[in-house]
DNA sequence: CGTCTGGTTGATACGACTCAAATTTGGTGG
DNA sequence: CCACCAAATTTGAGTCGTATCAACCAGACG
């Protein structure tokens, strides 16, 4: 069955209330109850400007948050100076359910742009859990493929090139905005600079630009003004070496058009 | 095959059914009810020969796993044969709670000695959660860790030079045999191949020999017979720039001399 | 004892880094 | 609408950390 949100290039208009219905529908259909229920819980909201933490490295986590809409990023910094994006959270994506039950936070997480994100209390987690067993399980399957994307990242960064690493990285944003209904036909907004892709590939910004240079010779993309258009989806996976299977979105309930 | 444990007498009273026990009391203490449950989810276990694939990618997760002894890695593999260990797993760790909703796995999960493993059924796993809350507790502590390592890992790999890569991962691979009772004084069993830990790493076995060597002559470390002596703590932790806060072993319940 | 796996050494190559400067872009206020 | 500034991108030249390739060695084991 075809998604509404494949179609309809308005698709926005759905609002970011539903984006984290979108994000776990990638997993399993869920009712209206359950619609709501998600719905309710990012009811309570806040905004953060581009380039500033939600929260710090060493601070206590009191909540769950939920990106509705922006990017941002987890990073981790060395004494020395040096920093890494170690993951990218882009519309629908949940920091950590859970993560109160640790005490300090071992990174941080920045606004790429000016954030909006849900505040989830863990009262209303626990709440929502308790009543609501199809989201339980949906958030498992958040919370694997979240590890799966992690593991994916180490294995992309130690083994690919600098060309193949970045072709990984641009697909791997592509597919999981489209599953949100914010990519189609190999084009997606794209706001990170050529320093946060060193960040997040462990590149100089120097190379990013470089190798994304080569990219654009190669026709694979284009990329410019916060843009990216995939030109050639197929070749791009083939120089890659890109394997969906980690985005676990081979579920029976999933959009069966998610990926085109 | 000799046991991690020889060195302590009296370490291996712990025996190897209460070692999920030993390392979930790393976060939060367990009751004795707590503690014999999972020695009974312990009960059902197999033995698997080293370098031999426990889990393969591709295959449909059926059980949880739980390394009673033995050590084994998560690997990838790219098409053109270039091979990542992207994680370690040691004595106590579980292989993925709640695995069993994902459709395939997207890695391996292979034995780096010989391997015993509890094999626990989904119906055992809901069962625990559902009566036993510390140990639901604890396992979202454990996965939000292991989440945590995997994210250092990718920093380690991404920040880090070969030098300061490796001291690191000796220092985690020690702290964390600490925790269940497998390492004291600077000195643990190490069953890794200088091309195992080339794999984890990202560099060659050349470079990982070169590097071992500079760490021996520097009086970081001894490592022979698969044997590893931490010389001096301290200063490797401030080579590496290793904190350990991503370990999250700063729980009230810890065993207060979890770390030296 | 020969074979095999794991460890060690040496010589050479190259992908990505560093440093430094120029250019373009996007936003802001006059 | 232009002038200005800061941020982001681009270019060039030189260097370095780690890879590659190819032997060789030591101990374990059947």
């Amino acid at each position: 069955m075809m998604s509404p949100l494949t179609a309809i290039p308005g698709a926005s208009s759905f609002g970011s209330g539903t984006v984290a219905a979108s994000k776990l529908e990638a997993f399993t259909r869920l009712s209206k109850d359950d619609r709501a229920a998600l719905s309710e819980v990012s009811r309570n909201f806040r905004y953060i400007d581009a380039r500033r933490d939600l929260i710090s490295e060493g601070d206590k986590p009191r909540h769950v948050h939920l990106v509705l809409d922006g990017w941002a990023c987890r990073y981790k910094q060395l004494p020395d100076g040096k920093r890494q994006i170690v993951s990218l959270f882009v519309p629908g994506d949940f920091c950590d359910v859970n993560v109160y039950v640790l005490r300090q936070m071992d990174h941080s997480i920045g606004a790429i742009t000016r954030l909006k994100v849900a505040v989830i209390t863990p009262e209303e987690m626990n709440a929502l859990t308790a009543q609501r067993p199809r989201i339980t399980q949906a958030l498992w399957w958040h919370e694997l493929v979240t590890a799966a994307v992690q593991r994916e990242w180490t294995f992309n960064i130690g083994q690919r090139s600098a060309y193949e690493r970045l072709a990984h990285l641009l697909i791997e944003l592509y597919m999981r905005l489209n599953t949100v209904g914010r990519a189609y036909n190999g084009r997606c907004d794209f706001p990170l600079t050529q320093n946060d892709l060193a960040e997040a590939t462990s590149l100089t910004s120097v190379h990013v630009n470089r190798t994304l240079q080569e990219l654009r010779r190669d026709r694979l993309i284009e990329l410019e003004r916060k843009q990216l258009q995939i030109l050639d989806l197929p070749r791009m996976m083939g120089v890659s070496m890109f394997n969906a299977n980690y985005l676990h979105l081979d579920h029976e309930g999933r959009h069966s058009d998610a990926i085109e």
